[in-house]
DNA sequence: TTGAAAGCGCTAACAA
DNA sequence: TTGTTAGCGCTTTCAA
């Protein structure tokens, strides 16, 4: 047990474990990336040079010849405003969302030995770094998470051949493959719930029609309920905020006083829909039942508790990032896009 | 106009820009790393050469050589248990004080160009593979930020000679930066309040007594009312949890039902001391002061907004990554540590 | 099945 | 001030 004199200075090379265990570099490199047509007996002599000498690969040495760093990055990104004060949006963070990506992203790609570096993109400096950063070779590929449907930085990176996955569809269509929800199904979950309960002047609040998502959850409501028998489905546009959910919810309460069941298309503008409903004397679910969509932290928060539609957002995470390994395998494979059905979770809301 | 041909195959290399420039791939390299004694007219002609031929420097071949990736990981480490289900914990996101800390240190970093890594280690396995992280040169070193005290990864850290700094002090001793709160000061700024609103009963809840902090704040609060006149101070411990917070309420008030004023040592204790005080009917803040410790996002959702000790926590997590870029610049170097003042931050419960 | 040798793209002595 | 050159530690042909 007494060999592999320590390295005189800096940290074991392939070198010394070859020397160590009486063969070439090329045989340790062979053992250690498991290419086969090695010999057993060798295999093992040279596994116990590694640990005798407490070998660990130079990572920058074998990157420069594979032309992989074995990391990805996971860039939250928006539309931001240039020059904005806070360089790093702490709520990010603390929005469920964005934990849950995270979660499902760090679940995939924990087990094969790849940590995310997380890169924000709120500025058009800052997504010409993220540019830069993959092209400095500092990851493989990118895992956009964007926050506004108008981001810039899923063509920049389509454009500069940059290996990248989109959560959710793009509002342009551009050859990048992306993971969604089926917004319409969801839509049709809900509709199909309220009119279950016996909801029988339904109506919605919608997200901004110039965001796809909106648009898809709209249709899919409208579609599903025409199919109940409700041809026409009274609608209040509002931003996916607080605020536009409470004002929506009384020009609803304004306009069709008698509504009894509201989709409303985000858990974020339900919130605000419940507070409006109790102010004016509803009782949720008895007088009117509302759905929302999402499922955020917001949809337990509420009062009572939100009845809404869930994404699989782990799960559609966990697929994105396999997207990406798979693009950064075969570059010029063609894109491909998987769409994900959500589920209705019934709490008291409806 | 027209030069810099197209590189045959990949993007373009030094080589490319210094046959683009006239001049030794030497020159270019020192244009692009700001070195000095470069001719200002020639510092031109490469800047153009780059810009024409669309040159970015590999990041594998200039670690190799520098040996420095120019980026660190930001671990959240704990003592977790082997085996654990969740390996990743979502709600290390929801946290809000986890969200503040990665904001401090992207707020530092980000302007130099480094981007964090992020690191989860909740197991022996997941630590370990942060140390090899940190070993195969993927990362120059680590911030970390220990859920638990006697989070066994600092200790690896620094066995291994790995730049690494601590969020909080150590439990054990050893050689490591770090930067921490005066928890003495904030809980005598907590004591000089409820002094100065005219409590005359005064009583506190504790975190874990085997926690420094805990032992630090309770120390701090009762030296300081020992210095208002008030020698003996009862107190009951808890866990940092809401059930343990609320457990000791009712014991303080059942021990102590004439109490006016008490100190929790975390704002989760004191969420749930509001909802006891409440039940029995004791008004928060005119029969109770109570103050709480660390401004988390509890102390907003109080009713009443709580009274609490706020850390400045991004200054420290910025703090954090100025003391481990100085670490990796000088590993030799002395530890350093830093400690912050807490401010008061009046709302409504005392 | 194994070894020798040629780079990957860059920085940093050392010369000129 | 600039160029030449020698590696950094690894993977990967190509021969043996």
């Amino acid at each position: 047990m007494s060999e592999a004199p320590p390295p005189v200075s800096g940290s074991p090379t392939l070198e010394d474990v070859a020397r160590a265990a009486g063969v070439s570099r090329a045989t340790v490199s062979r053992v250690i990336n498991g290419v086969r047509n090695v010999n057993p007996a060798i295999q093992e002599t040279v596994r116990q040079a590694i640990a005798a000498t407490g070998y660990v690969p130079n990572q920058a040495a074998r990157s420069l010849v594979t032309r992989r760093t074995g990391s990805v990055a996971l860039v939250v990104s928006g539309a931001g405003v240039e020059g904005e004060e806070n360089p790093f949006p702490n709520q990010v963070f603390a929005d469920p969302f964005f934990g849950r990506v995270a979660g499902g992203v760090v679940g995939y790609l924990r087990p094969l030995g790849i940590h995310p570096v997380l890169l924000f993109a709120e500025t058009d400096a800052a997504r010409a770094e993220v540019v830069d950063y993959l092209r400095q070779g500092k990851a493989d590929g990118a895992i956009l998470v964007s926050t506004h449907g108008e981001d810039p930085l899923p063509k920049l990176l389509v454009d500069g051949g940059l290996p990248a996955v989109l959560f959710a569809r793009p509002p342009e269509p551009l050859p990048i493959s992306y993971v969604d929800v089926a917004h319409r199904t969801g839509a049709k979950l809900a509709a199909d719930h309220l009119v279950a309960r016996g909801c029988h002047r339904v109506a919605t609040i919608s997200g901004p029609l110039d965001v796809l998502a909106a648009q898809d959850r709209l249709a899919g409501f409208r579609d599903a309920m025409a199919m109940h028998g409700h041809p026409y489905i009274p609608c209040v546009e509002g931003a996916f905020t607080l605020d536009s959910g409470a004002a929506a919810m009384e020009r609803l309460l304004a306009e069709h006083p008698d509504v009894d069941g509201v989709f409303v298309a985000n858990d974020l503008m339900a919130q605000a829909a419940l507070q409006v409903l109790h102010r004016h004397g509803r009782l949720v679910p008895d007088d009117v039942a509302v759905v929302g969509f999402d499922d955020s932290s917001a949809a337990l928060a509420c009062k009572p508790p939100l009845t809404t539609i869930r994404h699989p957002v782990e799960d559609m995470a966990a697929e994105l990032a396999r997207l990406l390994l798979a693009q950064i395998e075969q570059p010029d494979q063609r894109v491909t896009s998987v769409i994900f059905d959500p589920a209705l979770v019934v709490r008291e809301s409806a």
